[in-house]
DNA sequence: CTGAAAGCGCTAACAG
DNA sequence: CTGTTAGCGCTTTCAG
């Protein structure tokens, strides 16, 4: 007799821990050892309820327990209500490893983002989430650091999830990533950003003409010795795209950056600001405006107006990028350029859902005038 | 003849629209037909590649390929770099979707935080996405805005990912929540808070002292004039702890708040610090200090005093929580208490990936002494 | 060192 | 309206 692949335990189920201890919190004396299931070896093992054992329960087939539980197809009230009773009572608690599987279609969406520095990337996220949500869709992450590799083991690792969609941070990867993006068969967002080619769909303003207009608010405001603080823009190409619209802007005005500064640390941060403004004032440029990266670093430089009584922006001009919350509660709100991140990400996640055709969404910016310009 | 079961659908399966203008960037002259799939089968569907066509394609068994692949079990060396070639050239990414289920464990984490409103969660997700990603595991997130119902709808919901450990925020759940997490059969850290009953493992810092303290700094710095600001702390509980403990030194020194100003708003923001300490001040109730939920707040309250010119600490001392790192570079660092966001993450990640007994890890807290008390 | 085959828990035809 | 059954793609015995 033949006895290959895995038998089936027979180890009887031991009955399905009724946690509910009721009778509230404090309480609540269960003895639970060592938590993590009884992996004890032999002996008594703690299995899992699963669709069987309510179909047993409620005498009925898997299928008739299937359908309901998903809401699909039509079962008689009385069978209903039954089934529902006996997964409540084991307790039951789906499996969506083998629904996946078996159905061939995910609920899980992909998500890779540069980082969570500032909250920029968490507000892109919460509408994101908001749509998913409602969609009954579950958000796995990655955090790529700004690095290109890391992004693409990251999407390498999420496909393997097989998620219903993927959503990625710009329009910048390796092509081993953008190969993987274009064959896994799902849709793709590349949020953010618009400067550039796209995979499939993509949902952001151009960073180009955020720092142009930026370059022409402060030329137009008569600023003319202008500096640059940011922070190490290597890996934010997005920064970098700004910076390049700025100088053009200038360029064409036959003028460029009378100093700059970038501050070595990987993400933006107030700090970087702060210290980029120090140097650059330190070194009497002359400077009568300063270009910041981001916010947060428009922020510590703002910061360090206010210490050193250095008038804004009378005696120096700041000008950031993000229109964070923070910004327009500063004793002077800050000029900058706004950008709809939540809804961004609600529209992005909107079309990665639509199943309509591939597009591209300008969500635009609006430049704030604060009261440092 | 019986035909039950599901047959294969030959549907054609629109290719994944190759938006693509093509002219790419500079190289992308990969032939690369369309990544990983394509295994046109007859017709032109475009199916995913399998362990199956790898194994065909190397001319071995699919449990050596799988070997191969998890690194697991002894393969010739001969085998193992024919296998990578043919996995390599049919672009395969393996469906860790199917792998879970046959391996009944997966590599994915549960994590539910309440929001991500500044950059307190983003800095614990951080700590804990380190240690994870080191792992090979990879996070399913949800967000529960403060809300209880949510929290254990999103509890359930990933659960039935079938994670192999889950981390929350905090102690407080439903009771259903509790017993799902109990339950589970896999380790559940609850992180943030140590006031309270845990499931299984809990790192975090006590919220009643680090109140107490915050309270204690101040009266001994002979402030006892003092309002709260705070915003909507149904929903948060650890700013209700806080207060709570707060306010119990103040009741042993005979001593209460002397005014209170609660922003309906649910999350924290520096708007609602802002809003707050303007209507407390206007009710000229004599302060001479103020505590807040939290950093957000104190910030908020910062910046109004900074505006009209009151004079900190002298007209009015601030106090707040959290010690994010934009309060020690305003032009006065504020005073309040530090946390160990990211080692709290990494902590939590590391025990439960550990597999060690339950327990609880106290990180503590630090107050920061700034200028603005 | 390698292959065959039996499931993992669930979904989706198909046949009552 | 409901049960039966054949996989989903991979891992894991078990037998060469």
């Amino acid at each position: 007799m033949k006895k290959p692949g895995r038998k089936k335990e027979n180890t009887a189920l031991p009955p399905p821990r009724s946690l509910k201890g009721k009778k509230g919190s404090a309480a609540e004396a269960t003895p639970v050892p060592s938590f993590q299931a009884v992996s004890a070896a032999n002996g008594d093992r703690t299995r899992v309820v699963t669709i069987t054992d309510v179909a047993q329960r409620a005498g009925v087939g898997e299928s008739t327990v299937s359908r309901v539980l998903r809401n699909h197809g039509s079962v008689s009230q009385a069978t209903r209500s039954k089934i529902l009773k006996a997964a409540d009572e084991l307790n039951y608690v789906p499996n969506r490893i083998a629904g996946t599987l078996a159905s061939m279609s995910s609920k899980l969406i992909g998500i890779v983002v540069p980082s969570v520095g500032n909250t920029v990337v968490p507000e892109v996220l919460a509408g994101v989430n908001t749509v998913l949500e409602a969609a009954g869709f579950q958000p796995v992450i990655g955090v790529s650091n700004y690095d290109a590799l890391r992004e693409e083991a990251l999407i390498e690792s999420i496909l393997s999830w097989r998620p219903s969609g993927i959503l990625v941070a710009g329009l910048e990867h390796t092509d081993r990533a953008r190969a993987m993006l274009r064959g896994c068969g799902v849709r793709v967002v590349e949020l953010l950003d618009i400067d550039g080619e796209g995979i499939d769909i993509v949902v952001g303003s151009s960073q180009r003409m955020a720092g142009r207009a930026s370059a022409e608010h402060l030329l137009a405001h008569s600023y003319r010795r202008i500096g640059y603080v940011g922070h190490d823009i290597r890996g934010d190409i997005r920064a970098g795209k700004r910076l390049e619209g700025f100088r053009a802007v200038l360029h064409e005005n036959g003028l460029n950056f009378v100093d700059q500064e970038f501050h070595p640390s990987m993400a933006s941060s107030v700090e970087a600001g702060r210290v980029g403004v120090a140097r650059l004032l330190k070194r009497q440029s002359g400077l009568d405006a300063i270009y910041f990266s981001n916010d947060d670093l428009a922020l510590g430089g703002y910061f360090h107006c206010l210490e050193h009584d250095i008038s804004v922006p009378r005696d120096l001009a700041l000008f950031g990028y993000n229109g964070l919350e923070i910004t327009r509660l500063t004793p002077q709100p800050l000029s900058t350029i706004r950008t709809p991140r939540v809804a961004m990400g609600k529209v992005g996640a909107n079309l990665l859902l639509s199943g309509g055709p591939s597009t591209i969404v300008d969500v635009g910016f609006e430049l704030v005038v604060g009261a440092t310009t």
